[in-house]
DNA sequence: GCTTAATGTTTACAGGCGTAGTCGAATTGC
DNA sequence: GCAATTCGACTACGCCTGTAAACATTAAGC
């Protein structure tokens, strides 16, 4: 029997976020694309890049196309379901699932702004009705 | 602010985290009974949960006082400022610090009870006011 | 047809983490 | 007093991560 796309959440790490951001924001891009854009904040080498993108690829958050000699990647995970993920698991893990506890110690470390406040007041009004 | 220098974050991993947790609940705590507390959710072994006393030692997150021939375990990081970092690190990281994008993906998800948002709502209120 | 530049693959290596065994000193029971 | 127990400290080891070099292959240019 073939355990087929089961349970495999595979962990993305820090440097491999970054990769993805770099295509969640334009793709298809080819790996040196993908290295210029990420090099404007990390300094990495084009081997680095390489080898992100390869365990991306292995985790199955990438999709890699051939076009021609080289390959065009492209992100499988989309930017909605990593950005849940994560922070769904920051709340089990760190305030028992509730999320009321992580917004009072963002108020509490005044990591709102006004600006914030404004919105969330707006979607609980939107979740409320 | 006689805060110098000596500003070294040292990030606590998932694995310290639970022993925290045990000391959060309680402490002074030996050895013994933090790991006797802890393997109610991990089944580690004693020398395990040794091995993380001492790296949470290491990064200043436990203080340790002798009693006789054993030493009790005390935190030195508290609760809350674990939580606010590690909350600020990932709205930080995923969501460019602003807290209304996690609280819309967390809404999203249905991650929100019914309580949580009557708790929002009334800490929205008084942060208002 | 060769050399070279571009590109993916393999290999590497240090540091952190999860997990745990062993060692040596102190303590307690006899 | 001496053996058994109890601790903390040291050591170990494999996996993951960050970072990158070396290698192989192939398309392109001369």
């Amino acid at each position: 029997m073939a355990r087929p796309d089961d349970e495999r959440p595979d962990r993305i790490s820090e440097a491999e976020h970054a990769v993805m951001e770099v295509l969640w924001a334009r793709s298809p891009q080819t790996a040196a694309e993908v290295c210029a854009a990420v090099c404007e904040e990390r300094d990495w080498s084009l081997p680095t890049v390489k080898t992100l993108l390869s365990r991306l690829v292995a985790k199955q958050a990438v999709a890699t196309r051939p076009d021609g000699r080289r390959f065009l990647y492209s992100p499988l995970l989309s930017r909605a379901d990593y950005l849940g993920g994560e922070s769904r698991r920051l709340v089990d893990r760190l305030f028992g699932g509730r999320a009321a506890p992580l917004f009072a110690h963002l108020a509490q470390e005044e990591a709102l702004s006004e600006d914030d406040l404004a919105e969330i007041e707006a979607l609980l009004k939107e979740l409320r009705q």
